[in-house]
DNA sequence: TTAAAAGCACAACCAGCGTTGTAATGTCGT
DNA sequence: ACGACATTACAACGCTGGTTGTGCTTTTAA
């Protein structure tokens, strides 16, 4: 899984305009090796028990270099995961969001529940690409209350946050459009939607520790977009 | 002298106080306050964080004496708190599913949807009541990587999958009498029940780092109960 | 009261690890 | 080739923390 772009000498000189404010070559490269690696390491050991240099080695660099590109440390650098990983998961989450559930164009009635579960699996595929990800957010969870508190607040505003808010946003075109029946608030439909289509990876395996069967996976996903429906499926369905 | 923190026996545990038929004083109750204080401590820590000292002063003993009782030391400690913490948070869990959901006596079709309510509320209390339990279960299934596999094993399934396993049966008796209509099979059911009304403290506040509001979490369940019941409520309903 | 057991404070040992300094080596632009 | 800088290996420091041994004190049972 790993250790596929930890090639630090990344070809030729791509990133070697040098003059402006790069002061050497491929130094994002380098960073984001350093992070890529320190998600590895953090999601699969914690924040307590990864060690810098099990992260330096595992980046292909040495234990000095990290601390030239993250003064701070490796509390510098685990903040500094947070917020690189969750951008990225969270651009990409966005993007499939948009794709399936385009709030422009809500969806025939009778293609309600296929857009749904193409969503759903989207987000469930999501899990598997970034799979280092989410192995850390169930540590940034779990080391929230060892964390600076604006800082998580921060993460999950940046983060998770955004992602239900588009999300409840898109629902609500959905509900405007009579495909499904809020009930009270959207935020609420949005939560259900996620609690019955997560369960797959997170109760089920230990946070994606032990994956399941893909078949299984889509079995438990089918279900919960059908229970979904079942509770806000709206009249025009 | 360090003698002036000697304000032990903060809590109930007069232990040695009644020598009545214990073989030695009170070895079980000894046992029980350093159970408890590692359960404190390791859902506030987590494994790597937690230091036996700091769990030895939690007891109101010395660090000697907790490796006199678990010669396994920090490690064996866990796996016994484990074992404890969940045992006495699983048998109350079930005691309230059949106080409220009595397999032998379906309730009135009218008060399906009161019973469940006070299921819900009844799990959710739960959560309040043993905070030093479920904070520790967030570390459990984090550090699920770093246990060994039959202790993980052992855990879930006198655990959390013995509760589920009973509630689908329950649940099972509800749809002989048509009172719900499990559309596939009955663990789905129980996952969806569940993954509905636990929101409250999980997705919202860090498993229960930073409490709710109590009328906010009366607000989640019953919307997620009433979410429940259009997806999974039956034909006498 | 007395002896044994339990509990305790204290100290020591050792391992791991975060962090920093330093000198050697590599790399790139000129 | 040369110089500047990035990168590296290596070593050292200090701190935290798990674990154990050892007498001293307290409690319990006879």
């Amino acid at each position: 899984m790993s250790g596929t772009d930890t090639t630090k000498s990344t070809g030729g000189t791509s990133a070697g305009r040098t003059g402006t404010d790069q002061p050497r070559r491929g130094r994002a490269d380098k960073a984001a090796a350093i992070l890529h690696a320190a998600c590895v390491v953090f999601g699969r050991d914690g924040y307590s028990r990864a060690a810098v240099d099990t992260i330096a080695t595992e980046a292909s660099t040495s234990t000095r270099t990290i601390y030239n590109y993250f003064p701070g440390g490796k509390e510098e650098l685990f903040r500094s995961v947070m917020e690189w990983s969750s951008a990225r998961v969270r651009d990409e989450q966005l993007a499939r969001l948009r794709r399936y559930l385009d709030p422009q164009r809500p969806p025939h009635p009778r293609d309600l529940e296929r857009d749904l579960l193409a969503l759903a699996r989207a987000w469930s595929d999501l899990m598997a690409d970034f799979r280092d990800h989410f192995l850390l957010v169930r540590h940034i969870l779990v080391e929230a209350g060892h964390l600076p508190a604006d800082t998580v607040q921060a993460w999950q505003e940046a983060g998770p946050r955004a992602v239900r808010r588009e999300f409840a946003s898109a629902l609500a075109a959905l509900s405007d459009h009579g495909l499904i029946d809020a009930h009270g608030d959207l935020d609420q439909v949005a939560t259900h939607f996620m609690a019955l289509i997560s369960p797959n990876a997170v109760q089920h395996s230990y946070w994606g520790v032990t994956p399941l069967p893909a078949e299984e996976i889509d079995r438990l996903i089918a279900s919960g977009v059908r229970a979904f429906l079942r509770a806000y499926g709206g009249a025009a369905t």
